[in-house]
RNA sequence: ACACCAUUAGCUCAGCUGGUAGAGCACCUGACUCUUAAUCAGGGAGUCCAGGGUUCGAGUCCCUGAUGGUGUACCA
């Protein structure tokens, strides 16, 4: 005997009793002969999902599938079992007399979970079930651990997550959740190229973090002796990518922001940020509503989703509203009326909002939207013209200064993008920073650090161009119906369990 | 960060005003050559999340903590 199978015969002192079985039939076989996990290979020729959508081609034909035994119905000298593979599951009718009498009892000693190769005839039983009559099988794994249940599945909500293999497993729609994003990242990442962007990638270990308004995760380098940050958005190399004359970029992935988690944020998550030169941001708008729904009518075969029980229609063209038109048509609040800060608080105040320390007018603005506004904007809608306070990388307006052509849209009363006319002037961006510099000093953790490398890029020229970021994981949930983020995350952030 | 809820067999869950822990599935033994939540007979299986407390006695009551979920707050 091995060391390693004697270990884990003296491991088996306190163990569960169904797991000291199943070490005892993957014993009995390695004694024998049959260690599966000897096995290296096994030629697959059909997938299941196949013979069961196409069975008018596959009636009659010899098939070799491979996959996890998921049920048994034993009975004596034959045997209906369920095989599971990648996309879909088949039954198996397997007999003593085809399988032969040493065959079949190694068979019926087989655990649920085992993963298993078989080979046979595909036919229809009698009740109209599509089945494989098998007259070889090959055990490829054996599973040591049992399997959730049957017909309840798996249900708690930490292992799901934890242990996400089960879910897999067991649980179909969560699968097909997962294959639909794959499937919307491919999507994007083809309508992206046809149109001529490059993909690219930059770096996620920043010395400076920026782009965005968050706190960064931090870590050290040890060699170099200096603290780094983890990105919390590839803004600002995308645009010396501008700079640097590849004209149409994107990139597509993770950020991490060190922030709360809830049902819409996890720490890491997937995001695609797009440059493009020689347009605003009303060609981002553009761009935005024929990507987004593009993407939907090819995964989904519809630009209509159902969204927790709401009807979004995502065919273009989407509803274009300003901030300010906003306000007035949810908080009922006119902001051409409203001339100073003063005024603005005071309006506020009377809408019964708590203000913390003095907002501007703009950023009034800016809070009367996200309160009355933003939760009716349930149909997908561009909302224009941010105040120039909270858009520090943001060109003014022309006609209207303390503006920015700045976009964010919304679906399902969420944000899902945000787009602006790229500020390209080297001189106004570094006043915004300053400004962002004495917030952070008077002690706003999420404000922008000054980024010089960033605006002597700038200062070599930038030509006028639009960008637009798109959070990934909420298009994904919006596209397979999912509540939270961790449903469309394989691994969400999880605390350790001590 | 706060509030509420949950945590009992591998899984899904019962367990009443405190009295020595239960079911179904899964597992083991046996029967059964078209079943499909197969069926039938028998059997084994527990750190009741952890730690304290009250009590003659705690899965149950009280306190502290852990993890998860939801909501609110914070936040892109």
């Amino acid at each position: 005997m091995s060391e390693i199978m004697e270990n884990a015969a003296e491991q088996q002192q306190d163990i569960n009793e169904i797991l000291k079985i199943r070490r005892e039939k993957l014993f009995e076989l390695q004694k024998s002969g049959n260690d599966p996990f000897r096995i290296v290979k096994y030629d697959v020729t059909d997938r299941t999902a196949d013979i069961v959508s196409r069975f008018e081609e596959y009636d009659g034909k010899r098939v070799s599938v491979a996959g996890r035994l998921m049920s048994k119905r034993d009975m004596g000298k034959s045997a209906f079992c369920d095989i599971q593979d990648r996309d879909g599951k088949i039954q198996l009718y397997v007999r003593i007399n085809d399988l032969g009498e040493e065959k079949y009892a190694s068979f019926k000693k087989l655990d649920i979970g085992d993963l298993l190769g078989v080979t046979g005839t595909v036919f229809k039983t009698r009740m109209g079930e599509i089945s494989i009559k098998i007259d070889d099988y090959v055990l490829l794994a054996k599973s040591l651990r049992p399997l959730p249940e049957k017909f309840h599945g798996l249900k708690d909500t930490d292992t799901r997550y934890r242990q996400r293999y089960l879910d897999l497993i067991m649980n179909p729609e969560v699968k097909k959740t997962f294959i639909i994003r794959s499937r919307i990242i491919s999507a994007i990442r083809k309508y992206m190229d046809s149109h001529d962007f490059l993909e690219v990638d930059t770096p996620i270990l920043n010395t400076i973090p920026g782009g965005a308004a968050a706190r960064p995760f931090i870590t050290h380098h040890n060699t170099l002796d200096i603290d780094m940050y983890l990105r919390i958005a590839p803004e600002l190399y995308l645009k010396r990518l501008i700079v640097g004359g590849l004209e149409r970029v994107y990139e597509l992935g993770r950020m991490f922001r060190n922030e709360g988690m809830d049902v819409k944020h996890n720490p890491e998550f997937t995001m695609m940020e797009i440059y493009q030169a020689y347009t605003d941001y009303h060609g981002m708008m553009a761009l935005a509503e024929d990507l987004i729904s593009t993407v939907a009518q090819e995964v989904l075969g519809t630009m209509k989703v159902s969204y927790q029980g709401q009807e979004i229609d995502l065919t273009p063209p989407w509803r274009r509203i300003t901030m300010q038109e906003a306000v007035l048509e949810y908080a009922g609040v006119d902001f051409d009326k409203i001339a100073t800060d003063e005024e603005a608080r005071a309006v506020a105040r009377a809408k019964g909002l708590e203000l913390e320390g003095n907002p501007t007018r703009g950023e009034v603005l800016n809070l009367l939207f996200e309160e009355f506004a933003e939760p009716n904007l349930i149909q997908p809608t561009f909302v224009l013209d941010y105040p120039v306070e909270i858009s520090p990388l943001t060109k003014r307006k022309p006609d209207k200064p303390e503006l920015t052509e700045r976009f964010e849209l919304f679906i399902t009363g969420r944000e899902f993008g945000n787009a602006y006319s790229e500020l390209n002037d080297p001189l106004d961006q570094r006043e915004r920073f300053l400004a962002q510099v004495r917030k952070r000093e008077a002690g706003d953790e999420e404000a922008n650090m000054m980024d010089e490398d960033f605006l002597i890029a700038l200062e070599h020229g930038m030509p006028p161009t639009g960008g637009l970021g798109i959070g990934i994981d909420r298009l994904v949930m919006l596209l397979t119906d999912s509540y939270s983020i961790r449903d469309v995350l394989l691994f969400p952030t999880m605390k350790p369990k001590d």
